[in-house]
DNA sequence: ACCACGTACCGCCAGT
DNA sequence: ACACTGGCGGTACGTG
């Protein structure tokens, strides 16, 4: 696909590769342009087959006109919201938020709201765990936990209200330690049947499934970037013993440590 | 692959 | 009435 942007972008499959997609992101594009009837079926099928459906700035007009937003609540850039109010009236849009969730449908408005709907999407699905490292890894803030409210306004800038902010960050600087609940609990200043409680009312996971979670994440990054031993990266990420580390790479990751060093390098130089 | 032990987890419930 | 806390017990799960 050629663009004005000075680069091209490689397509290597076409549309049908969407037919059992979990996720079809719908980028920004031209407003008044007409979206191809092929397109249009695509995405009403995916709808109607519950999958996620995300729209990046103008690409809710995008939704709007193959009709996945009628009766809905959604947005966009605030440049383009009035237009969309205006052109499609059956559609509910709020200007001022970062992103809308209605059903399966992630409505975002502009460039970098995308990047909060996308780790919205990746904590509904995989965690908050997951979430907060694929943010890190982007240098973006950590993403506030959502409540019950489909709507997040804004990021949020202070510490306070993500209560638990400190005390992962915390867990994540003393992975390597043997962390008990009761431990935590005392650091958040709670009892440990509330640390737990709120812990997973705030961010979806059990402290436990949280720490392997990690554990796993960091024992992956030591494997892919340095040449530790077995025993000292399971050491280093807080599994204490290669074998604990192997039975959870074996569990969760359907590999073993070694493997997927190997698989990862090979990756690298192929 | 198996077992034994301890911890984590969660539903329940009484108390605030 | 309501929301939240925190202890108890059975059970699941991680660890060795």
């Amino acid at each position: 696909v050629r663009t004005s942007l000075g680069y091209d972008m490689m397509i290597a499959d076409g549309l049908e590769k969407a037919a059992d997609a979990d996720l079809i992101a719908v980028p920004a594009h031209l407003i008044d342009a007409d979206v191809h009837p092929e397109v249009v079926r695509v995405l009403r099928e995916a709808a109607e087959r519950g999958a996620w459906i995300l729209s990046i700035c103008s690409g809710a007009f995008t939704l709007a006109k193959a009709g996945l937003l009628s009766g809905r609540s959604a947005t966009t850039h605030w440049m383009h919201a009035e237009r969309l109010a205006a052109e499609f009236p059956d559609i509910s849009v709020d200007p001022d938020v970062l992103f809308v969730e209605d059903g399966r449908i992630i409505t975002s408005a502009g460039t970098a709201s995308g990047i909060d709907a996308c780790l919205h999407l990746i904590r509904i699905e995989l965690g908050a765990a997951a979430a907060n490292v694929v943010a890190r890894r982007m240098v973006v803030p950590p993403q506030r936990a959502g409540g019950q409210s489909q709507y997040i306004a804004a990021p949020v800038k202070e510490r306070c209200t993500d209560s638990f902010a400190e005390v992962t960050e915390w867990m994540l600087e003393h992975l390597e330690e043997e962390l008990t609940i009761d431990e935590l609990a005392r650091r958040a200043l709670m009892s440990p049947r509330t640390f737990a409680r709120r812990f997973k009312a705030d961010l979806g996971t059990t402290p436990g499934a949280w720490l392997n979670r990690q554990r796993l994440l960091r024992a992956q990054q030591l494997l892919e970037e340095s040449s530790l031993g077995l025993d000292a990266v399971a050491a280093e990420s807080g599994f204490g013993t290669a074998a604990v580390m192997r039975h959870h790479f074996a569990k969760t990751l359907d590999t073993t440590p070694a493997a997927y060093r190997r698989a990862f390098t090979v990756r690298l130089s192929a």
